[in-house]
DNA sequence: ATAAATCAATTAAACGTTTGTTTAATTCAA
DNA sequence: TTGAATTAAACAAACGTTTAATTGATTTAT
């Protein structure tokens, strides 16, 4: 891919992920990756082909990390579940403005094209996480749980505090002009912990009968 | 408030919800409500103030349920823990749409005075169940967690399954042509089972060193 | 080796719509 | 007769996209 259409698709991440795709103009995009006006339909046809290009180059970027986590038989499935989490956070974290976008457009009305390929991307995520869950219930280790729901309840913990800046701020007792990166070293670590040890008691077999 | 102006809230409740603030014309909104288009203009000023009168019109209508649910003597901590479950899941689920705009405005960088609405509803939100929590641990019933977390993994669960319908419809075998009641009546009591279960597994406190 | 031809890259300008908002005239009930 | 409610029309600005002209380097022909 030519630098200069790489660099219009970065610039068009930050823009999309602040202001959302309709907030966002085509002048913005040009004006801010310094090209001409006329470059972006010439390389990508129209806008809503960027976002649809957007979504292609992200998702291939991290393609088969949790594969790669599946077939490692070194690992526990308590091992799998911990690293599925740092996995997670490390990754929405890193591409905040990217996953605002995938949780803007999958809400939008928009594009048939673009949300079944989100949906792609969220069910190839889900089979992967099923098989560690039910390897590790084949071995007497996990509980029966919601499968589905459980992974909604991860992306979703993680995606509560990626939403609003301010917010997240807030709640966790951080500067309000922090930048991105203290804002992930302070967040991340503290997700991690919590989604480890929620998934813990969630999963463990020995709490099956609690109550 | 007049019934009219009610109604045109009601209106752009739904295609806010729908297709997001900037992706809804004043048209849009006059057409559907059958009113005028000068008329959006004449009694809320602008687009913008009309967003935030629904804002404002939407979180008023369920202030105080859950300082009552509070207040209630004569509930256990995971009786409380349990009806703040139903109480939410149905909240979102009965206000999908108003429940998409939070999402979406949270996110964006549109209105300082929106945004400091919204967080200021969250923040009282999160005081409230912070209190159930902490009288939990008190009363040597809850472990120690991330009580700000926790919140966020309750919210981010529900708000999982809302934001994409066809998501929704994929993973959990729902006919994807489904009405809002039909989706509303399979994803609710599923929701609730979920988190219940999950909840009770994480606050306990004899799950404490489990590992 | 030099001139001509070719074609993708880039540009400024203009296209026709759609946008949110305002105006000025009219309706209608008090 | 007063004043709020309602209307059609017009406003300038911003939108995504297209056009036609120009640049600049690479290929072809002499």
């Amino acid at each position: 891919m030519s630098d200069k259409r790489e660099h219009i698709l970065v610039v068009a991440e930050e823009l999309f992920g602040e202001k959302g795709f309709d907030g966002t103009s085509v002048r913005d995009i040009a004006q801010k990756a310094g090209v001409n006006l006329a470059m972006i339909s010439y390389y990508f046809g129209s806008k809503e082909k960027l976002l649809e290009a957007l979504i292609v180059y992200r998702a291939e970027y991290a393609y088969g990390i949790l594969e790669e986590l599946n077939k490692d038989q070194s690992l526990s499935p308590w091992d799998k579940i911990d690293r599925l989490v740092d996995f997670y956070v490390d990754r929405i974290l890193n591409n905040l403005r990217f996953h605002n976008i995938m949780y803007q457009e999958a809400t939008a009305v928009r594009s048939e094209d673009i949300k079944s390929r989100i949906i792609a991307i969220k069910m190839r995520n889900l089979e992967q996480i099923t098989k560690i869950i039910t390897d590790g219930q084949q071995k007497k280790l996990f509980r029966q749980v919601d499968i589905p729901l459980t992974v909604g309840t991860i992306m979703g913990t993680i995606s509560s505090y990626t939403q609003s800046r301010s917010y997240g701020c807030n709640i966790l007792a951080i500067r309000e002009d922090s930048d991105d990166d203290a804002y992930r070293a302070k967040l991340g670590p503290r997700l991690k912990v919590h989604l480890k040890q929620l998934l813990r008691a969630h999963l463990d077999i020995r709490n099956e009968t609690t109550k």
